[in-house]
DNA sequence: GATTCTATTATTTTT
DNA sequence: TAATAGAATC
């Protein structure tokens, strides 16, 4: 195994195959390399049986990834290993042996959706109003729970003496024992009942300990808890644990992230070997000083410095804009302007920020300069509406218990039965503490049903019977294509599309959107079929919709061949990710570091912000802009925010501001000190119309040539065209648009001929976009 | 049972 | 602003 390519650092990581081992891998230091080799080397160099070897990542596209590049390596060896997620590899281990620990091994798994649902009948049952206590609220209470391995007992105890927590332990209580009477396990349990069953069945223990001899886990950082546990017990003994991971990107603390695990590794288990890949590939050095720089802040961390022997690069530019709309304009001129000079595609940039919803202003602006992007972070294919139903077809056919499943779909296509009757069978399951499907079947000995209802019930059951002795000898795409059929959930679709073929409605389009969706998902069965990816399980229905239950994958954005986009998305989901030029939007107080984690009395927060910073500017390969606003309109709310911490705990050296720092808003000429002074005296988030209450001087005028010293129009008004878009002019009439450039625009009029106008000059009414 | 109206509320996201 | 959940109404 050649290994020549490695630096020093890396060849230590891949070479200290036995003991202990901790990376810690900066951002861009080659980690998934340095992974994959010491997978590679342990198989080829050390005589490793591909069996004994187990790697832990968080993501299927992390697993995918480094299944792919082992399998270049070592080929078909890589076929015995365990390459997967916490969560598959836990199902895994589950559906061997989960009912040693009293659940059915056909368990199904309950997303987020139908964790909720499952809650808030729970909290029915208690009769606790949802007005008082926020559903999602107590799903993070219970999830956090059992990040930390809490049982509702334990959760209980801990509450006593709390109200408020006391009845989140009822809640929780009964939500556990629902599940398991629906024979279903939620995402926590995967990790949770694992971590069960290997404490309660030492057999079980022993057999994963003697195959899995050498255990790696990537992303170590953001282990939680009970994940930790999990590790711990299966490499206790032969303690050949290998973790990479930084301290510095850790920014998933708020989803039971526990930090404390790579910090205190070195404590946990003995002579650890400590490796730091501090070479970076990805960045200019300017870029890593700022980046180390800012880190440098926080205090509860593995001191740890970037470096690189490319060049130093551009300053890191920070430029300061009126509005997020002066921003967006900002941002999307220069990518314009860069791209046209430097002739790199729209793929080499990126728009990061820290909210979803900062994400409109720079779409936007997109939209006006005709730039393709992309949005990251849209619909989840398998939250699809008729993703989901479909799903909970298949989820009854495999496991009847799921009460979830069953009111998903048991009025899908319409068969008469309405909500009040629906509730009588529930209450009834409930009183008899049976599942929901089993008062189905015994509908006819159920006096309180109309006779409609009845029908409409034995139908479905029917239905369901059919389908589960069809599932004995069928494939899985095979009973997909069965449930669409014989449930006539396709059919109805069809009907739509034909029926409104000659509207122009997007009624149509929709049903056909849903068609091909469904279609999608035959394929991704036959796919499951056919893939040699799970060898060591079996190909039934219900493996696969675990599989499924699993993934996230986006819809596949219609592949557009050829077409360079811009990328947009949020810090967090860039992680892992690079581009050649970065814009960071929204450097200000209250947005980033965001107002909740300023509010914190948690130092904790604020680190964990700067952490997502620090994440943020080590996406840049070459280029890096920092841009801020005076004045921020978000969720149809105008506020003035300071500029942000982050920005000041940057070197000097390595920055270039671009902005003339100066008060100007799109209101005039705000006085800044004074809106803070207000903002302070009466402790509350002071915006402009607020602080004119108060008395703050702002003078309403824009001030020309002041401010952000960036020459712009108010593009807040330019209205949004698009050739074909029709609009009427104060002086030429109705016309429609035949070319834009910018804010240029040349129109047919019906009366005046074509004429050339300016958007930003003229006020047009737009007759349809 | 479906549709329309109203009120509420808004980090970050994977599995 | 805009999405969404729940209530009110047809």
């Amino acid at each position: 195994m050649n290994i020549d390519d490695l630096n020093p650092a890396q060849k230590q990581a891949v070479e200290k195959t036995e003991g202990p081992v901790l990376i810690l891998a900066g951002a861009g230091s080659g980690k998934t390399k340095v992974l994959t080799t010491r997978i590679a080397y342990l198989v080829e160099d050390k005589n490793v049986n591909p069996t004994n070897i187990l790697a832990i990542t968080f993501t299927n596209k992390a697993a995918n990834e480094m299944r792919e590049r082992v399998q270049n390596i070592v080929g078909e060896n890589s076929q015995d290993m365990w390459i997967s997620t916490f969560h598959s590899c836990c199902v895994k281990i589950l559906r061997k042996d989960i009912n040693k620990i009293g659940y059915n091994r056909s368990f199904v798994i309950y997303d987020s959706a139908d964790q909720l649902t499952l809650i808030k009948e729970c909290m029915k049952e208690l009769d606790l109003s949802d007005k008082k206590f926020e559903p999602k609220s107590i799903i993070s209470y219970i999830s956090s729970a059992k990040d930390k391995l809490q049982s509702p007992a334990e959760f209980a105890r801990m509450a006593s003496g709390d109200l408020w927590l006391s009845q989140i332990a009822e809640v929780y209580a009964i939500y556990q024992d629902r599940l398991q009477r629906n024979s279903a396990l939620d995402f926590d349990d995967l990790i949770y009942k694992t971590v069960e069953l290997l404490k309660e069945n030492e057999d079980v223990l022993n057999f994963y300990r003697g195959r899995f001899k050498y255990i790696m886990v990537d992303e170590y950082q953001d282990t939680s808890k009970a994940q930790y546990e999990l590790i711990k017990m299966l490499a206790l003994g032969h303690q050949n644990i290998c973790v990479v991971g930084d301290d510095d990107q850790s920014i998933y603390g708020w989803r039971g992230a526990d930090i404390r695990n790579i910090l205190e590794f070195e404590k946990d288990y003995d002579d650890v070997f400590v490796v730091k890949l501090e070479q970076n590939y990805r960045s200019t050095q300017t870029i890593l000083d700022t980046a180390n720089h800012l880190i440098a802040n926080n205090v509860e961390r593995k001191k740890k410095s970037l470096w690189s022997d490319r060049k130093e690069g551009n300053l890191v530019k920070v430029k300061l804009l009126r509005s997020e709309v002066e921003e967006a304009n900002y941002v999307v001129n220069e990518i314009y302007e860069n791209a046209t000079k430097s002739g790199r595609p729209y793929s080499d940039y990126a728009v990061l920020y820290r909210a979803n919803a900062q994400a409109r202003a720079v779409e936007d602006a997109l939209n006006r300069f005709q730039i393709p992007y992309n949005i990251y972070g849209g619909t989840k294919f398998y939250e699809r509406k008729e993703i989901k139903d479909l799903m909970a077809y298949l989820r009854v056919i495999v496991n009847p218990q799921d009460d979830i499943a069953i009111k998903r779909i048991i009025n899908i296509p319409k068969r008469s039965i309405g909500l009040r009757t629906i509730e009588k069978l529930e209450d009834r399951a409930n009183l008899m503490k049976e599942s929901l499907y089993s008062v189905l079947l015994d509908v006819d000995n159920n006096s309180d049903i109309s006779t409609k209802s009845k029908k409409g019930i034995n139908e479905f059951v029917d239905l369901i019977g059919l389908f589960r002795a069809l599932e004995q000898n069928e494939s899985p795409s095979k009973m997909v294509e069965k449930v669409l059929d014989l449930t006539g959930y396709l059919a109805e679709l069809e009907a739509i599309v034909n029926k409104n073929q000659s509207l122009e409605n997007g009624k149509s389009q929709e049903a056909q959107d849903r068609i091909d969706n469904l279609k999608e998902f035959i394929s991704i069965a036959l796919e499951y079929e056919n893939s040699d990816k799970f060898e060591d399980e079996e190909k039934t229905l219900g493996n696969f919709i675990a599989n499924i239950s699993l993934a996230s994958d986006v819809i596949d954005e219609e592949e557009e061949i050829g077409i360079e986009k811009v990328s947009l998305m949020t810090m967090h989901s860039s992680k892992g990710l690079e581009f050649p030029v970065v814009f960071i939007v929204g450097m200000e107080e209250k947005i980033f570091p965001i107002a909740r984690a300023i509010s914190s009395m948690e130092t904790a927060d604020i680190e964990e912000e700067r952490r997502l910073c620090y994440v943020g500017i080590t996406r840049a390969m070459r280029e890096l802009y920092l841009t801020y606003t005076a004045s921020r309109t978000l969720y149809g709310k105008t506020s003035i925010n300071l500029k942000s911490r982050f920005l000041g705990e940057l070197p000097d050296e390595t920055i270039e501001i671009l902005d003339t720092p100066v008060k100007a808003t799109p209101y005039g000429n705000a006085d800044y000190s004074l809106l803070k002074k207000y903002s302070d005296k009466y402790k509350t988030n002071m915006n402009i119309d607020r602080a004119k209450k108060v008395g703050a001087k702002i003078i309403e005028k824009p001030v020309k040539g002041e401010g952000a010293g960036y020459d712009s129009y108010n593009s807040e008004e330019i209205p949004k065209v698009k050739i074909g878009s029709k609009i009427e002019h104060p002086t030429f009439g109705e016309g429609s648009i035949i070319s834009k450039a910018g804010a240029e625009v040349t129109v047919a009029f019906n009366k005046k001929g074509v004429k050339k106008i300016n958007l930003e000059y003229t006020t047009i009414k737009v007759l349809k976009y």
